[in-house]
Parts: structure tokens; C-alpha cells; sequence
DNA sequence: CAAGGGTCTTGATAAAGATCAAGCGAGGAA
DNA sequence: TTCCTCGCTTGATCTTTATCAAGACCCTTG
């Protein structure tokens, strides 16, 4: 691991507030691997031996069942994932898999679990960390029982253009297959949504998204931040 | 608030290692109060001026958006709610409503934030229980992604049967209006969900349910503790 | 007891979404 | 370049779920 990725960890709010020595002793057992694209990092049910960081690049959070799957999130660097079986040590509720070549550091659960036990700045930061998570899924939840797809998708759109700053054009920067999975809906029916939206405002060419009138836009998917904010 | 409710409070996962003096400040701030039924306790949105544990009968967590309602969960006593949002000090995600007449205590949130600041044993058992509550709702989130609606409403009975005891047969305690909503479905059909689970050993009068053959009803199905173990 | 207000159920119909099949089009390999 | 692959789109059809309307049932109340 390079002195300055350290560094950059070092920052992260999980991890800011922790005693130094515990920090080290944290690192010490550390590994940090690099994977090539489509691999899967880890699998549901299997024990969460490994608090996981990405790096680089990105990882697909998905969820099967009797041969289904479902995509539940991605994660982007510099961020942890599966914090909550490295606690509970339990089995992972979610599968990982690289979207592109991607680093990650693996920390011993046992590891995270023992420090985290005496180190007060650590357990604060896993739990301002985790209620961010509670927060986030119910808001997913509440999406999904709340809104029809086109709406999910309207939503999403308006979503990503303030992440982008509000310029009114950004790249979707994921495949359309996986959107259409993570806003659960079918590949064949997020293309019809394009198209619905192209009534409202909304123009989709490749992976370029552009949004030609934001108001009639936000007047369709009506979003609030108790659903659409991710800070709040 | 009588004696013997402080003391099952004070063994409640969420309070029992904290330190004694810290117990009482947060309980010298605490208030209890009896509502009617089908009172709004806590309205989405509203600063999360009180942490909620209820004492008695049973309150129903649910979310709006657009003229539109779902229930998200029922919270059976003792049990808290809406702690992430305390936590945060956000807004609350959900609503919450009485269902009978209810006895609920409320903590002051600023209280909470203060203590578990200081109370390694407090912060601990937070973490557990966000950790939990974040993995229940990565469940649900999954069982609404991956199943249909009469797979839902099959787990849904083998759960609950399994909560009872195995015993073949239990109330549901709940109304089938809520259920559906519950479920991700409307009441309509919820009915017909149940005329379908008839043909796999399922017998439902009423809110008495009967699981007439249940190796039948676990093949259609097919739980998993992924999804399905509450405790997992 | 009858009346009235719920919930629940049922049937008919409509809408939303999934599936199946075919074709398009950009990008990579031979 | 041509061919091939793969992701995406489109149309047709089917399944699932929601909506609307009516009636059954239960429980309470006068």
C-alpha cells in the first residue's frame, strides 16, 4: 500500500477519529489486492471475515434468490462496504463483484471488531456510518413501494444531475442493464422509461444524459429529500 | 413510570451496559405518555426531537409520498424506534402510528446524542442495534426485489409460524389491510394471494392461520435465512 | 332486533411490468 | 475491411398487479 493511499484512508470518516496505535495495529493486518473486472469479491452467506475498502475503480452490491439477481447499490471509492456483518459477524446479506479492474484493501473482521470495542472515536464513526446506511436502504425502500418505475427512473435522473452539479448533462457512468436492475425494472422497460421522459424533458443518447427542462422534469417525479436526499 | 417498567427497560439490549449514572440522566429527561389509538406519533420529516421506545400495544412505522402510504414495519414492545434518525439528528424517514392504545416513553434526543458520546457500553450496544436494523431492512429490500407477491406473503406465514412456534397455526395480529401493505400489495390482492397459497397447504379463517402442510408451503417458498431469519 | 359502518372478498377491467423474439448499431478482432 | 459480439432498443404478447365496483360478513350501536 502506497504512503499517500494510507494517508487518503487515514481521512476517511470511518477511520479519522481513531487512536493512531489502533490504526496501525488495524493496517498492520491489512491486505490490499487488486482484481480484475466481473470478479466476484465476495458472496451472500458467506462468513464476513473481511471489512472491504475500494480503492479504485467500482463494486456492484448485488442479492439473489432462486435464480434471480438484483443489483442493491454500488459502492465508489474511497469507501467501505459490508460494515454492518464485519459487526454483527454474521454472513453477508449482499455479493460484491468488480465493475472494472479494481483495488481493495481487506481488513480482518476480527480485527475491526476487537478494536472498535475499546476505541470510543472509532465506535462513533461506525455509528454516524451505519445510520448513514439505515437511512439510505429505507430510503431505497421507500422508492421502490412508493413510486412506479418511470418515476424511479425520473428520480434518479434528477438525482445524478445535482450530484453533477446541476449542469443539466452527465454521463450515466453505469451500464443500462445494471440501472434498470438497481431501479428494479427490466432492461426492456427502462428503455421505454428513456422514452416516457422524453416527453418531460429528459434526452438519453448513449450514456449521456441531458435534461432540457428540469422544471417539467421535477413537476413528473415530484422528489423529496426524505427519498431523493442523500445527505439527509 | 413505575418501578418494575424502569427495570425492564434498564435490561432492554439498547441500555443495559450503560454506566448507572448515565442510565438516570437520560431517564430524568424521559417522559410517558399514553395515546389513543391511531394517533400519529411521530409525522416523517419532523425533526427527531425524541428517541420512542415503546411499553405497550404496538406501533405501525409507515411512509408517504405523492397521496401514496405503505407500511414499513410494526414495532412490538420493548422496542425502540427511529434511533438512527436521533442519532443523525435528521429528520425522521418514517411516520409512526398507534394501532390500539399505547404506552410510549420518549428520550430526548439531544440526551441520547449526548450520552453515547461518552458511554462505551451505550455506544456499543447502538452499533449492534443499527447493525441489525440496517440488515433487517437490507432484507426486506431483497424480499421485495426478488420475489413476487404470493412468494412474500408464503414467507411472510412461514416466518411467523416459525415466531409462534411451528405449532402449524397462529393469529396475525395484525389487520390484512396493513398486512398487504405491509407485503407491497394491495388488499384486493392479498386475498387472492391467500386463494392461491390454498393449493400449497395453507388455510387462513379469519386471522387464525392454519399451515396444513408445511413442507408444501416451503417448497413453493423456498425461504431462506438470507432473507428470511430475522436473528441472521 | 335492525341499522350502519367497518373490513374483507370477489369479479371485471385496466394498467404496469415482464418475457420473448427480432433487429439495430457501436466497438473489437481477424 | 468484414464479421462477430454484445448491449441496447423495439414490438408483440403474456403475466402480474392495481383499480373500480359490488356484495358478504362481522361488529358495534341505538
Amino acid at each position: 500500500m502506497r504512503p499517500e493511499e494510507i494517508d487518503e484512508i487515514r481521512k476517511l470518516p470511518l477511520f479519522a477519529a481513531m487512536l493512531p496505535e489502533n490504526f496501525d495495529a488495524l493496517f498492520r493486518g491489512a491486505y490490499v489486492q487488486s482484481f480484475p473486472p466481473q470478479i466476484e469479491l465476495i458472496r451472500e452467506g458467506d462468513p464476513a471475515d473481511f471489512l472491504h475498502v475500494v480503492l479504485e475503480s467500482s463494486v456492484e452490491l448485488f442479492a439473489t434468490w432462486n435464480n434471480r439477481e438484483t443489483t442493491m447499490a454500488t459502492v465508489a471509492p474511497i469507501a467501505t462496504f459490508i460494515l454492518a456483518a464485519t459487526i454483527k459477524n454474521g454472513p453477508y446479506l449482499m455479493s460484491a463483484r468488480t465493475l472494472e479492474k479494481a483495488r481493495v484493501i481487506l481488513l480482518p473482521s476480527a480485527d475491526v471488531r476487537k478494536i472498535f470495542a475499546t476505541d470510543t472515536g472509532f465506535a462513533q464513526a461506525i455509528i454516524l456510518d451505519l445510520a448513514q446506511c439505515y437511512r439510505s436502504v429505507v430510503k431505497s425502500h421507500k422508492d421502490l413501494k412508493l413510486r412506479t418505475s418511470v418515476e424511479r427512473l425520473a428520480n434518479y435522473l434528477l438525482r445524478k444531475d445535482q450530484q453533477a452539479g446541476e449542469q443539466g448533462h452527465f454521463d450515466l457512468r453505469i451500464e443500462k442493464r445494471r440501472l434498470a436492475s438497481y431501479l428494479g425494472m427490466t432492461a426492456e422497460n427502462l428503455s421505454r422509461a428513456i422514452r416516457t421522459l422524453n416527453g418531460y424533458g429528459v434526452e438519453i443518447d448513449g450514456s449521456q444524459v441531458r435534461i432540457t427542462d428540469r422544471k417539467d422534469l421535477a413537476a413528473f417525479a415530484k422528489p423529496t429529500p426524505l427519498i431523493d436526499d442523500p445527505k439527509c
